[in-house]
DNA sequence: CATGAGGATTACCACAATGGGAAGGTCAAG
DNA sequence: CTTGACCTTCCCATTGTGGTAATCCTCATG
């Protein structure tokens, strides 16, 4: 397979698979005499491997740690929790961040009648920062 | 007020308020002789205004918008509105997006005993694309 | 065999918003 | 006058992805 095979069988664009070589996350390709690069099944399989994982949020280098626990058949899976844990209190705290945000927002929307008035009372929240302190800290 | 100050006056590092002008967010500074921005209470306000709303996580588009509208007396809340109403669509569906990805790694998690055993259901999962489609689609 | 389409290669630039640092100018206090 | 704190501009890095451009390769068709 040539790099575009590659990428539609593996669903990551051929940007990204020559990306992915340069910082490391997968070995160099064997190239033709060419230069191309040449793909096998197991190489494709490991870039859906990484698809997933980037589909469930994971970093570049998470996703570099697993791949490599992935390809150590010795490997204690307390490693791999370890790194599935550490996501899913980011994850927690970005969702947690994310729903204080949403809920101010939510409120003064509610409050704003949004028509053709100017009294508006978003504006008057982002002025005088009344819920600063309690909303985001 | 040199940068400094308005910097700790405002919440905005000075990085950023040099970056805010330079894109047109807030207008040139006043300079000294010696060529140092100088900065009133007015533009404060301005900052901590632009601060509260990256605080609720508006983009510098959105936030170049909402100035404009608050400087406006004139303005109809319904434009503030609608960009609110934008902004919290989208906080919804990141929010939305990162929930699954969460509730997807729980489960994995919660299946992984994570111990110095290799067998690992997230791997497992990673590689064979369990849920792919129902999780994130 | 020649030619053209399509796809490969590299090397850049861009994003959004922020931090960091270097090299040099300025100001105030000692 | 020196020193240290602060200002200036300019450049680089981040994260992961997309785009573009010039050039080269391959294959199929005429």
């Amino acid at each position: 397979m040539v790099i575009g095979e590659a990428a539609k069988a593996s669903g990551v664009s051929a940007k990204m698979l020559r990306y992915y070589e340069s910082i490391g996350l997968i070995p160099t390709a064997v190239r033709t005499e060419s230069g191309y690069r040449t793909y096998g099944m197991s190489e494709v399989e490991t870039l859906r491997f990484i698809r997933r994982a980037r589909d469930l949020g994971l970093s570049m280098e998470r996703i570099k740690l697993l791949v490599g626990l992935w390809h150590d058949r010795d490997r204690p899976s307390r490693e791999v929790k370890r790194i599935a844990l550490a996501h899913l209190a980011e994850l927690r705290a970005k969702i947690s961040a994310l729903s204080a945000m949403c809920q101010a927002i939510e409120e003064l929307a509610h409050a704003c009648h949004g028509d053709q008035r100017p009294e508006c009372p978003i504006l008057r929240d982002l002025e005088a920062g009344g819920r600063e302190a309690s909303v985001l800290l």
